[in-house]
Order: structure tokens, then C-alpha cells, then sequence
DNA sequence: CCTCAAATAGAAAGCGCTTGCTACGTGGAG
DNA sequence: CTCCACGTAGCAAGCGCTTTCTATTTGAGG
């Protein structure tokens, strides 16, 4: 069978409890004895029995992190920067934490079954990144969840997420409709005054905050938004070129595209292109995050940069108890404005008068 | 303190055995009985504890999938098609397992760390992707940690990596060799002659069979490489950069830039866009893997597609046990020659006679 | 009616570890 | 020389669950 502690006990001629201090550093071992002790573990390829040791100490070294989708650089961004601050070799000595991703495709109930998977393993942290779903019942349920994640020692950190009420989640929300106002109103400021918004899906709370910034930026103009010349769709460089493609059906003179993403503005780019049309002489084109392809594109995307990286190692840092958390568990993290080459001044003999 | 079975036993007047048994479903429980517990343990908002009942089945629900940097889409996609495989409502019915994802950064000393962790865990299974490091010592460790894994009952799969001798570790394997081979054919039938060559990082195996089937097209073509048309560098769009323009300062009069990948190919893009040099024009440009934005670049790369999605899927059904493992333990799979606008026929100009 | 087997529930022995408490030295202080 | 305190190590009681084995119930067959 497996080697236990006791085997390794034998070997080093010491109690069990002893090889057990030794391991977990946390209770003085005389220098010979744990060298004894060290040598034992090597000779017999001793790994401590993780349930074992969870349950006997009631505590475990998990830490999740929940994803919409891992294939996102958006998410990979913010996980990889969460990590970093939490598992393997990354922190300092004592405890090695196993810092795990849960990819939840984006659908509320794999949310919810992978926080009970992790509630089940009695993680020491749960980061949960990207927009929630809006809908009422699920978001009940998940306060309801994050409330006894928490009661029950769970350290639960909400990053690029809105706040979750009452549940003594720490949040680090993104200022989306900010960004997404500021997006807009640069449009308008080169002259734009037809401008298609390419939604993210529907329910979401980052597709409506991105949202009603845009409409706040418009409405501030004095344009009234038409609702024509908004669609949803899912974060995907698909959704993009199709949106395109509909929205210039739907108003030909269009001048301007904000997409709900980079990754969804790129798919409208191509299918501006393959209308033949040039960005930004003809269309302008936005998008939101700044993920690191946004400044290769051609032209390079003007977008908002979301400061992913540092908001995900503090996340992380509060997810392990090594910074504090905001007042009031709550901070605000603002994207920047990043004007490139995919927004210029409209041509005017589209769309104007 | 937290609900135990003994609480949810008490509460719906039957033994612990009894919950435990209608929790697992895999003991005749009379349907009453089993209606009983089951509202007890809602009433409870009961969660089982993950560690005791590993500890007690000696078994564990967790699957590990190991990548060398998650924030890089390559692997995001793959992981999530494993994960898709395994985890969360995902799977039928029984077994909920937690598929999570380990980032390793390419390091090859946390990739150890996280495989301890996830054996202290007595994992169920574990996936490793990518291109494994080449250093002889971390070989042998990674060797001896995947047999020992495998012999504690965990199932150890490789994708897109190659296979680890007497180790018992089912392998999907990429044919970078091939897919080299035949961007560099395709290359050379256009007619060119003068390519640059930006590897990945050294000591890898990806990196170097990729740059072995780039060569061995160049010297069956009679072409000695000039090992100054080759660099290595990160998988990053920043190595891409930097690159390309020392290759430029090698050679000014290069037609065609092979990179490592499609990312590293993107900023290669860019820094000869930069250099006032149009592709395919002036220079060609080809990557590898085919990750979705390597469509939407302008102009579109040519590349060697990877089925990763399913190669992905694949290893995840194989470490459930839900699919045959291929024989011998090995299978090799092709990439397919993505030929785009990124590459043409050099311009007689320049490199030529 | 009685017997026996199938169906169902319970008792209890761990799984391998942590940790509070006790026991044993040993050296400096009284 | 004795005592106390400190530095170390061991004992043993669980942590909360699974599972084997046993007990009880029930129904069909004789």
C-alpha cells in the first residue's frame, strides 16, 4: 500500500506525531530529529495524504477560481494573475496552496455546483471573476451560497464582478459603465452620431453596465438611442461579424461600431472588411478590455484598458489574507481610455446630413 | 459548527450509514427512506465533507489539468475541452468531479509542485499539455512523479505533448515535426529561399521538433539553414517583435518569417508592419496552432492547425475512463496546413539573385 | 403457519492525520 | 542538592465519512 505517516514514524524511530510536526513546521522539533525525520520522508517518497490531514485539521489548502470561459484571455489574464499571488512557489514559504481554476462555461448552474465542489473540499478562498448573471433566482441562490461559503471560513473575493450584497464577499468591481460612457463619448467627440453597439449576452451584468454607459454618453448628447442599432450576443469574435453584418443592414450609414469586447469588435472589424469598407475611414471601431492582440490589430483597436493583471493579484492577495480588504469590502477599479488607430473622425459623406 | 451526516442522520431518524448511502447511490435504499434524507439534508443545507469522505473511500474527485500559461489561449481551449469532459454538470449523471486547471508557467518546479499537490489531493486523474522542458534531471523527476502517480491509481494523460516512457502515462501527442515540415514546404514551394526562423523558448520539446521539421524541409529542398536566421524567445507577442526585427538586421533581405507560433506571429506581424514592409508582399509570415484571432488578422495568418478542442476532449474522456486509451498508449496527432493571406510568393526584388 | 431468502437498516471499525495534554530530561536558580 | 521551567517527544482522542458485517423485517413458497 501507500506510505503513511506512521511508516515513516518507524523509519525515523520517532512518533507519528512527531513526522507530522516536522512536516507542518508548526511546533518545535529538535535539529537531529527532523533531519532524521526529513531523510525518512525522502527515503520512502512519503506525500502526506491531503483529505487526511484536511480533515484531521479541519482547515485545506484549495483555493478556487472561478471562470466564465478559460479560453478568454480576459479570464486566463485575471486567473494567471491570481495564481500567481496564491499557489505553488509562487508565495512565500509554509503554506503551498494548490490554486485551482473552474471554468463554468458561463452557465449559472455550473457556478453554483462548482462552488458546492469547493465548499464540499472546504477551500481556504474562492475568487470569483467576470460579470454575473442577472437573473433574480440564480442570484439569490448564489448569495445565499457565497453567505455560507463565508460563514463557513471561506475566504470569498469577487474580482471584475459586482458587489454581492450581505454576504461578506469582498468585491473588486470594474467601473464597465464608466469606461463604457468614456468610450462613447469619444466617439462623439470625433463626430460620430450613428453609432452600433454590439452587445454582450443578455442578463449580464457587465453587458448592462457597458451598456448603459454608451446609452448615458449618447443620452448626454442629446442622441436618443435607437434600439435598432443595439444587439446582443455572446463574447465571441462570431457574434461580432454577424452583429456587423446586421447592424449595416439595419442603417447603412453607420459610422461608428462599439463592441461589447475585443475579442467581439475584431469579428465586426473582419466583417467590415469583407464589406468592403475601411476602418476608420468608413466605420470606426471600439472595443473594451485591451486584451494584448487589441494593439496588433490592423488597425490597432481603440479600446478600455481594464487593468486585469493587478486587479487579479489583489484579488488573490486578499484571497489569502495578505492585503487588506477595501473599506467597506468594496473597491471600484477604473478602466483607462485607450485611443488607437480603429476610431477616427467620420467620413462625411456617410451618415451626416 | 458546521452540519454533519450525524445531524442530517439524527434529523431524518436513520443512521449516518444511511445518509452516506442514499449521498452515494450506490446501496439500495427504500425510496422512502431515501426521500426522507434527502429533505434533511436540505432542510440542513448539508454539504458533504470532501476530505473525510476521500479520506474514508480513499478515493477523490479531483482532476487536475496542468498548462504551461492559462492565459495563453492555446491552452484555455484545451483545458476547457477537457474540462468539458470531466467536470460539473458536464458529465452524466454520478460522479461530480472538480476538473480544475494548475498553471505552471513554464516552470518546470512548479509543474512538480502542482503534481505533488494534486497526488497529496490522491487525485483521480491528471492532464498535462503542452510541451514538456528538456533538461535531463527535470525529465527524470517528472518521470518518476508520473509513475508513482500512476501507481497510486491516478490516471495520468499527456495532450499535446510527448509521451513520458515507463511511465504508464496515456499520450496525445502534436506532430509539431510534421506540421513544421510542412509550413516550411509550403514556404519553400512559393519560392522562397532567405526564411527567418523565431523558435520558442529553448528546451522544449515543442520548440524543437517544430524547428525540426522546419529544417528538415529546408535541406531536403538542398537549403543549408543559416542558423542566424533563427532565434528563440518566449511564446509572446513581444518575443514576435523583437524578433522579426533582429532577423530584419540579419537579413535585410528575408522574403518569409516562420514563427514559433501564432501569437509570436502576430508581433511579427506588427514590427514589419512597423518597418514599413507589407505581408505577404514584402515578407511572408506564417504561425502555428490556428487560435481564433489568427483568422481575423490582417492580413490572415498562415498557419498549421491543431485540433485542439478535440485532442482536448479526447484526453479528458480518456481520463475518465470513458474512452479506450489508444494502443500502445500513444497517439500521434496531425496539424493541418491553414494556407492564408499572410503568405505569397516572394517579391523578385527582394532576397532573390 | 413456518422457513428461508431477499431487502433494508444499523453498529462499529477504521481511513491517515493533527493536536491538546502529559511525560520526560536537563540545566540554571535557589 | 533540589526544584522549576523550558525544550522535546509521545499518547491518544478524535476529525466526518465509508463500508463490512450483522440484525431485522418482509414476503413467498412449502
Amino acid at each position: 500500500m501507500t506510505v503513511t505517516l506512521a511508516d515513516v514514524a518507524a523509519r525515523a524511530q520517532v512518533s507519528p506525531a512527531t513526522v507530522s510536526r516536522v512536516l507542518n513546521g508548526n511546533y518545535p522539533v529538535a535539529a537531529t530529529t527532523r533531519e532524521r525525520v526529513l531523510r525518512a520522508v525522502d527515503e520512502l517518497d512519503y506525500v502526506l495524504n491531503g483529505p487526511a490531514s484536511a480533515l484531521a485539521a479541519a482547515t485545506s489548502d484549495l483555493v478556487g477560481i472561478l471562470v466564465n470561459d478559460i479560453a478568454d484571455p480576459f479570464f486566463g489574464i485575471m486567473a494567471g494573475a491570481v495564481q500567481s499571488e496564491i499557489g505553488g512557489p509562487g508565495g512565500r514559504a509554509g503554506g503551498e496552496r494548490l490554486a485551482v481554476v473552474c471554468n463554468t462555461g458561463g452557465s449559472p448552474e455550473r457556478e453554483l455546483t462548482y462552488l458546492t465542489l469547493l465548499q464540499r473540499q472546504r477551500a481556504a478562498a474562492v475568487v470569483l471573476t467576470g460579470g454575473a448573471v442577472e437573473d433574480p433566482a440564480h442570484a439569490a441562490a448564489m448569495g445565499a451560497k457565497l453567505r455560507r461559503l463565508g460563514e463557513s471560513g471561506t475566504r470569498v473575493v469577487l474580482c471584475g464582478r459586482p458587489p454581492a450584497p450581505d454576504t461578506g464577499a469582498i468585491a473588486l468591481t470594474f467601473d464597465n459603465r464608466g469606461g463604457g460612457l468614456r468610450l462613447t463619448q469619444h466617439l462623439l467627440a470625433l463626430g460620430h452620431r450613428r453609432i452600433g453597439y454590439i452587445a454582450g449576452p443578455e442578463e449580464r451584468t457587465t453587458t448592462r453596465h457597458r451598456l448603459e454607459g454608451h446609452r448615458a454618453a449618447l443620452s448626454a448628447h442629446g442622441i436618443t438611442d435607437d434600439p435598432h442599432l443595439t444587439l446582443h450576443g455572446p463574447y465571441d469574435r462570431r457574434s461580432g461579424y454577424d452583429a456587423a453584418l446586421e447592424l449595416l443592414r439595419r442603417d447603412p450609414d453607420l459610422t461608428a461600431v462599439v463592441a461589447a469586447n475585443d475579442t467581439v469588435a475584431l469579428g465586426a472589424c473582419a466583417a467590415l472588411r469583407d464589406r468592403g469598407l475601411r476602418i476608420p475611414a468608413d466605420v470606426s471601431v471600439a472595443g473594451f478590455d485591451d486584451l494584448p492582440f487589441s494593439m496588433d490589430a490592423v488597425p490597432a483597436l481603440t479600446t478600455v484598458r481594464l487593468p486585469l493583471q493587478t486587479a487579479g493579484a489583489r484579488a488573490g492577495r486578499i484571497a489569502m489574507g495578505r492585503e487588506d480588504a477595501p473599506p467597506g469590502g468594496i473597491a471600484t477599479v477604473q478602466g483607462e481610455l485607450m485611443v488607437r488607430g480603429s476610431t477616427g473622425v467620420p467620413d462625411p459623406g456617410r451618415g451626416g446630413a
